[in-house]
DNA sequence: CTCTTTTTGGCAGTTTCTGCCATAATGCAC
DNA sequence: GTGCATTATGGCAGAAACTGCCAAAAAGAG
């Protein structure tokens, strides 16, 4: 057990924790102290602080686990799907999944609270890196190239504001970005 | 003096405060207390949290100012111009500004700081309602139409990526952005 | 000048977060 | 299996961020 063959204490499982602060989280409606947050998971409130430097932060590996699907998603799709194409059935296939149930009931609350959305945000904007790695084959671009992180960036604005309309008029997430897709698609915005 | 013909004791002016603040931060490198930050605004520590609640928030004001001059640039534009060119033309007349000198001194260090950057994130999120409204007509779409956000949000995201790379590469940014547009005109990816 | 209104600012207390160090839990060498 | 090196945990003290409460200050209105 433990991490490999490394050799002191092993490490407490951020997963894990992250997935019982999560639980409390929503049970409480988003107000819980990290003491309350620590107890959950068994661990002590200084180890927390250690793992999570800012409270927010224990959610970032919930999140993370989303992200990770929507780009293995990505790669399993078509080549010649165009981008938007790719990226609605990516993440349609991920929002069926199991973990979005909880996702979905926290997004309210990370939504109510500026510091859960700001964590929220950071994990989007780390995810365009990865997400610009995945994108740049269909781009036809080689994988450094800055045009494809400017494509990620693009994507997962949208993907925001898609969440936050949604949950404003509890309409299905995936919908409501395809109709931005067309709406872009239509107005036509960067033309040269 | 005061605020209009209102009743009681007048309001601190947050504005002044912000300015004052971000002065501290700048020499400072964004290592401040709020103690600091409201000695040097000439006002209590409490006072400083009745109208910050977050200790970030207090350069709210000072980025706000930018915002509104973006806004009012836009309006200015000739009817013709796409909106991206538009919107390129309108960053740059702010940018050449004398306010812009200090957000420059203080976007390195507001982009080190984790909370500041979520400041900065949830004011062009607010942003991205006025940018909307200042857009629709150059859209040919209604002022409430939510494709005019929906592109709003969009250019802002390109700006935020914009001006993180500058910071990074000590490059321009609204030549950053210049070629990021050009970039998403060229991989054209909402095309239907 | 007095009354009403609204904000400020001090004080006490909670919560978040950090530095320091002893202690626990593991792998490895023998 | 027994010690040893290594790495993480967890308690304690303290700084810093924030909140509730209320008295004092600064305005306008009569």
């Amino acid at each position: 057990m433990g991490a490999g063959g490394r050799r002191g204490r092993p490490t407490v499982d951020l997963v894990a924790v992250s997935h019982a602060a999560a639980a409390v989280l929503a049970r409480r409606q988003g107000r819980a102290t990290v003491a309350e947050l620590a107890e959950a998971a068994g661990i002590s409130v200084r180890t927390f602080h250690r793992h999570f430097p800012n409270k927010e932060d224990v959610l970032r590996p919930l999140f993370r686990e989303g992200g990770h699907e929507i780009a293995a998603e990505l790669r399993k799709r078509p080549a010649d799907e165009t981008v938007a194409e790719a990226f609605l059935a990516a993440w349609e296939a991920v929002a069926g999944g199991r973990f979005t149930e909880r996702t979905r009931t926290l997004m309210p609350i990370v939504l109510a609270d500026p510091r859960l959305t700001t964590m929220m945000d950071q994990l989007t904007a780390e995810g365009a890196e990865w997400l610009a790695a995945a994108l740049a084959p269909r781009l036809g671009v080689p994988a450094d190239d800055p045009a494809a992180e400017t494509v990620a960036a693009t994507l997962l604005a949208q993907m925001r504001l898609a969440v936050i309309r949604s949950v404003a008029t509890k309409s299905d997430a995936v919908e409501q970005l395809r109709a931005q897709f067309a709406d872009l698609a239509r107005l036509d915005v960067f033309r040269a």
